[in-house]
DNA sequence: GATGAATGAGTATTCATTCAT
DNA sequence: AATGAATGAATACTCATTCAT
C-alpha cells in the first residue's frame, strides 16, 4: 500500500480507527486490481496485513466496506472539487473545470476510479448525491443562456456516462489532456453549445 | 421461456443443436433476471429444463455460453438494423434510425439488453465489431459535412455509452419514444450538429 | 456403521435414496457418540464415507437431517410397538408392555436413544405425536378403573420423563430387566395403582 | 440485571470479587435467555458490562463459570431449603415441603432454573450432592414406614426428573400451585403411598 | 447425448483466546 | 485489573466440474 487515503485521515487516532482505515484502503486497492465482484474478504485482509477474522471486527460484509470506501472517496473528491470551483461563476467554465479536475484526480489516484465507477452502479443514493452538484451547475448554465437543454435525470445520466467513459479511457490509455479536452467538448455540445463555442472553452 | 431466439433458429435441426439453443436462451433469461455475475450454471440448466451436467456437453464454462449468446444476439440485432438501413444515404438519418431501432429492439426483447450491456464490458472483440458499423456511418457523416468531429475510438465509446444509458433508462422507466428522441438529439449534438439542426432530425 | 436402519429401508432403491439413507444413518451414529449440539456436518459426511458437499445435496442443515432421523426412528419404534400391542386390552398391561418394549428396543438399537432423547426436546410436534398413543392408553385405564388420575399433558410429561430416565440408565448401566421393572412399577404407581397391585403386573 | 445473587454476596468486598460476581450473575442471565450451549463468552461479558478479555482474568472457560454459577445457586437453594425444613420430622411432609419450596424458589428466581436444569445434566458431581439430601429424607420415610421403596440411585433419578418436569412446566405455563400439587402427589405415589394418603398430604 | 449424484476447492463467518496497552 | 483489538482455527455453505449410468 503506497499511502492510503483513509489511513492518512486517521493517523493520530486510536488503533481501532487505524485498523479500520487500513481495511478501507486495502479494499480500495483490491477493488482497483480485481474489481468489485471478484474482491474477496480474504484479499482485503491480506492486503491490509491483518488476520482474516479482523475484518468482522469492523464490517459486516463486503458490501458494507465497499459502500463506506466509496462514500469516503466521493466525499474527498467532492471536497477537493468544491474548493477549486469556488468563485467560478460561468456555468460552462464550471462544468469544464469540474470535469477536468475530476478526471485529473482519478488519474492521480488511480485506485479510486474503480471504486467510484463500481459504486455508482451499486450504491443507491450515491448517484443522487453526485447529481445534486451537477444539476445545480447545469441549471445555472441554462439560466445564463449558455446551455440549451431540459434538465432531466436522464440528461445527467448521459453526462455522467460520458465522464465515466473518459475516466475509463484515461485509466486505460493514459492520454489525459487530450481525453479530457474531448469529453469536455462533448459535454458542452450535449448541453447545447455549438462546436465552435465549445471549442473556445476547451482550447487545445 | 416465451419464445427463445436460438431455439427458433434451430427448430428443425438435430437434438444436439436444439439442446444447445435451449441453453443459450436460458442463459439469456437468467442473465436478464440476475445479472451476469450472479448467474449460476445450475440456474441456466434449470431454466432450460435440463440436467446440470448437460451444460458441459455444449459449453466449457459460463463465459463461453455468455459470449456465444451475446454474439448471437448482436448478430441478430445487426442483421435487423442492416435490413432497415438499406437505402438510407444521409448519415445523420442513419445514426438516428440505427439508434432508434436499436433501443426499440431491446425494448421489445427486454432480455437481450442485459446480455448486450454486460457483454460490451466483458467481451473483448464484441465492441470492436459493433464499432465497425458505427464508425462507417460517422465517417460518412463527416464526408457529407453533416458532422464536425474527429472520429476516434474514444468518440465511439462516448456514443455507445449514451446509447447504453438510453437502453437502461428505457428498461427502467419505459418511456421509450421520449428517451429515444432525447438520446438521438444528444448524439447528433455530440457529433457536432447544432441543437437546431439536430432537433429537426428528431421531431417530437 | 454396523447396519443402518435407513439404509436397510432403501436397499433396492436409487442412488439418491441410498446416499440419503447413508447420511441419516451416519447422523444417528454421530449424535449417539457426540450428542446433538456437538455433531458437525463434516462428522456426518465423514461417517457416511461421503464428501463434505454431498450433505447439501440432500439436506439444508443439521436441524433438517436430525429432525428427519428422529421422525424416521420414531416411526419405526411406534410401528414395532403397535404390532406387539395388538390385542392387549388391559390398559395397565398395555402401559407395562409398551414401556418394557420401548426400553428394550432402545437397548438393542443403542444409537437411536440419543436421537430420540434429544429430539423430544428440540422437535416441536415430535412430542405431540408420541403423546397421542400414550394418552389413549391411560384414558383407557381410567375408563377401566385401573388408573386413578386426571389425564393432563403434565401427567404425560412426567411419565415420558420417567421413561427417559430408564432409557438413560439402561444406556449407562446396562441393567435392563431390573431397570425396566422398576420404571414400570413407578409409572403404575404414578397412575394411581397401589404398590401391591403394581408389583403383581411387574413381577421380578 | 435486576439484582444478582453473586453481586449481593460480594457487595462490600474488593474489586476482584465484585467483577467476578458480575460475571457469574451475567452468566446466569445469559444461560436463562439462550441456553447453555448457545451462551457465548462475549454474551456474558457484554451482559456484565465488561470487556470480553476480562472474562479470562477470572475463569478459564465457559464450563468453569457455569459450574461455579450452578454450584453457587445450588448452595443457596439448599441453604434456603435447609432452613425451612428444620424441625420437620415426618419424611413425607419433608419431601412435599422440599419439592414445593424448590419449585417455588425457582419460580421466583426464574433465571436460576436454566442453570440448575442444565447443570444437572452436565456437571458430574452436581447431581451427587443434590442426591445426598434427597436420599436421607427418603430413607427416613422408609424407616418411618411411610414409603415403600428400595432406595436406589435410579429411584432418585426418577424423582429428580419429576421435579425437573415440574420446574419446566412452571416456567412455561406459570400454573405454580396446581403443578406443585400434582408433582408432589406423583412423588409420593412413586414412593409407595396410596393415592388416598398422598392426596391428604397435598390438599387442594 | 443426457442425466444428476458426488465431489471438493473456495469462500464466508464465528468465537474462544491472547496480549499489548 | 481491566481493556478491547487482533487472532486464526473451526466450521458452515456454495457451486463449478466430473463421471458412472
Amino acid at each position: 500500500m503506497r499511502h492510503g487515503h483513509f489511513q492518512d485521515r486517521t493517523a493520530g487516532q486510536g488503533k481501532r480507527e487505524r485498523t479500520r482505515s487500513a481495511l478501507l484502503d486495502a479494499a480500495i486497492a483490491v477493488v482497483a486490481e480485481k474489481g468489485m465482484e471478484a474482491a474477496k474478504i480474504s484479499d482485503i485482509t491480506t492486503a491490509a496485513g491483518l488476520a482474516n477474522g479482523t475484518f468482522y471486527n469492523h464490517f459486516n460484509d463486503k458490501d458494507e466496506i465497499l459502500r463506506e470506501a466509496a462514500y469516503g472517496i466521493a466525499f474527498e473528491v467532492v471536497g477537493r472539487l468544491d474548493a477549486e470551483m469556488e468563485g467560478i461563476d460561468d456555468a460552462a467554465i464550471r462544468v469544464v473545470t469540474a470535469t477536468t479536475r475530476f478526471v485529473s484526480i482519478l488519474t492521480a489516484e488511480r485506485d479510486w476510479a474503480a471504486v467510484l465507477l463500481g459504486g455508482a452502479d451499486r450504491l443507491p443514493d450515491f448517484r443522487e448525491n453526485l447529481y445534486r452538484y451537477l444539476r445545480a451547475d447545469i441549471e445555472r448554465g441554462v439560466a445564463q443562456k449558455k446551455f440549451d437543454v431540459e434538465v432531466t435525470t436522464f440528461l445527467l445520466d448521459q453526462i455522467v456516462a460520458l465522464i465515466g467513459v473518459a475516466v475509463r479511457a484515461q485509466l486505460h490509455d493514459g492520454q489525459e489532456p487530450e481525453i479530457t479536452r474531448q469529453v469536455c467538448g462533448s459535454i458542452l455540445r450535449l448541453l447545447g453549445m455549438t462546436p465552435a463555442r465549445a471549442a473556445k472553452l476547451v482550447p487545445a
